[in-house]
DNA sequence: TTCCCTCCCATCGCCTTGCGAGGTAGACTG
DNA sequence: CAGTCTACCTCGCAAGGCGATGGGAGGGAA
């Protein structure tokens, strides 16, 4: 997978990912990792500052839960801020993937969405 | 257009472009602007390194061209090893775009590609 | 008990990319 | 001559992902 492609297509994942209920970091690693059959590993350095940036933004919220075993997880959820930013970004990435489309294959006009 | 989302897929673009045939640079940005309708405008500065990346890798040539009123254009053109490359990065490109869309839409697989 | 592995959090410096701004220069227009 | 358009290019900055690194708690093995 290539590094650079994945530039600010975190921010759509993760809340996409949190769209479908409240989870901890290490869960969404191996969701994406499941997800993806082991050709996209979410890295840690990645995560966890775009999870910060995310809940500064009050996109998304954290709260830490005890599990039986006594060890404490940090699981996030997404907020109606959040839920309303991804549309937005879900829609520039309809149109990013359109303009590129458009390039690569010259001939039939990629818009077939909007 | 979110810039965070084209880091990447700048290498893509030129090298669909040149495919068609050999441009300069001012040209490509015209083009660009004029195929997206005014919504993504290639930047000086982001276009002329990319440019040069690419010929350092030997993926395009570039040559001086005189026009009739005399000024000299740099034109770029893709080499047989760039059309192998673009050939890899649109595989990467739609292995990306079916990962995130796999995750926008959790129901129904993204798989359409080409 | 000690050791190690797994789980789970997090930060730091580096590299790459795109961008805004700045610079050079020839040709045409007024 | 001044201003604009074409056409090239570079520099410093900001932002994001990555590899490395570190810490801490629980559980199993020696």
């Amino acid at each position: 997978m290539d590094r650079e492609l994945l530039k600010g297509s975190t921010p759509i994942l993760l809340l996409s990912l949190l769209t479908e209920g409240p989870m901890y970091g290490y869960q969404i690693i191996e969701t994406v990792l499941e997800r993806t059959s082991g050709t996209y590993t979410l890295k840690e350095g990645a995560l966890y500052p775009a999870l910060h940036k995310l809940e500064a933004a009050e996109f998304i919220s954290s709260y830490w839960q005890t599990q039986a075993n006594g060890r404490d997880r940090r699981y996030y959820a997404i907020l109606p801020a959040g839920s309303t930013f991804l549309e937005a970004k879900k829609k520039q990435w309809s149109l990013f993937v359109n303009m590129v489309e458009g390039f690569v294959t010259p001939g039939g006009s990629a818009g077939s969405k909007g």
